[in-house]
DNA sequence: TTATATACTGTAAAAATATACAGTATAAAT
DNA sequence: ATTTATACTGTATATTTTTACAGTATATAA
């Protein structure tokens, strides 16, 4: 495959970007506009290039009649890359690039519920639930959990994976362990934020 | 989700078909000509009411505007389809259509090694080591294993997931349970066929 | 010095496209 | 008997979009 001048780089990766974020490609205007180009025609050329050099083909005539043939990246790949996030101590089990440790090229409906990351566990609290240390448990964002499901709660800047169960303003955090107690928490006097519950689990052996 | 009219699913199947085909969005135009209508209306006003319902959304002025929100069928996923494995008592756990009892969409990549089925988990042998019931063992198939793994082993018409342990003709099969005690091999009496091994697992919530 | 390739601006016209409006037809519900 | 929902045809137009053409500028190679 031959080589991409930086500019043609540059709007490959504009194509794909629109096209991963609105589901079908950009116009030239657009693609100007993106990159800062004040002729449409600027577009066109750097379009006909890639196309020439195989990497994506357009269909002449047809309005957005672009189709990426070989992505420059893995970017975009077939599958979608869910991140692992690391059960940090302090705060909450965010998204932001610098908690993610890695992704892993995976389906967010491969289980029965769509997930939205996975957390790695820390500890041997759930270890009788069949869930052990460095296990990745798959996150659905939620707040709607029910007495039973497996939730992450977060209690002041610590965050933890425990069983649910509240009954008004009384909440238990339970763990399967035997060596390690209930946490209790009084809503009336203690915030608990729920950050989403578990919809499956991934070990590697 | 509300309920699709048959015109309207017919519809989105058109588009969904179009842009798996093509890689961009139909015209109201090309859907018309594929599903024989004769005024680009009867198009619109079938989009319209897939927007409203949920199932598309439109970016008004744009064209072929179209992206697809909720997908009728699991068509057009991108992804691989793993197949899944009952862990059945006679004769080996093969791909052979009748025995995968459904498809996960995952790639086989996931793991830190690729795997090519899903082994579906029975009895409590593997408990300790965190494998419950109907946990799905992602298994590669190999015979190169070593001592320590956690395989697919083949005795008579018999399959059972172990640890694998064999010091010359001495084999021996070692479940995670204290109820349950190792079997073992003299292959010189005994053939044992190692079907694969294990490199992760995955449960659902 | 003269090409040659890259990288654009600016304009304009033809073609593609979305989309509104005015109808028609049919079956089911009220 | 009349409304309501579905399912279209047919036409027209404003807008979007592609795409050709005529230039400009700069760096590199011959």
């Amino acid at each position: 495959m031959k080589e991409l001048t930086k500019q043609q780089s540059k709007v490959l990766a504009c194509v794909e970007v629109y096209l991963n974020k609105t589901g079908f490609p950009p116009t030239r205007a657009e693609i100007c506009k993106e990159l800062g180009f004040k002729s449409p025609n600027a577009a066109e050329m750097h379009l006909r290039a890639l196309e020439k050099k195989g990497y994506i083909s357009i269909q002449s005539g047809s309005s957005r009649g672009i189709s990426i043939v070989k992505s420059q990246q893995s970017f975009e790949k077939n599958g979608a890359q869910m991140p692992v996030i690391g059960l940090v101590a302090a705060g909450s089990p965010t998204l932001a690039e610098e908690n993610i440790e890695k992704r892993i090229p995976c389906d967010p409906s491969m289980f029965s519920d769509s997930f939205d990351y996975f957390l790695k566990v820390k500890g041997l609290s759930m270890i009788d639930a069949g869930i052990h240390e460095d296990d990745l448990v798959a996150i659905k964002k939620t707040t709607d959990v029910k007495n039973g499901d497996l939730v992450v709660v977060r209690l002041e800047d610590e965050v933890t994976l425990k069983y649910f169960k509240k009954n008004n303003h009384n909440l238990e955090l339970i763990p399967a362990n035997k060596d390690f107690s209930t946490i209790e928490v009084d809503l009336r006097e203690q915030e608990a934020f729920v950050e989403g519950k578990s919809v499956g689990l991934i070990r590697t052996h």
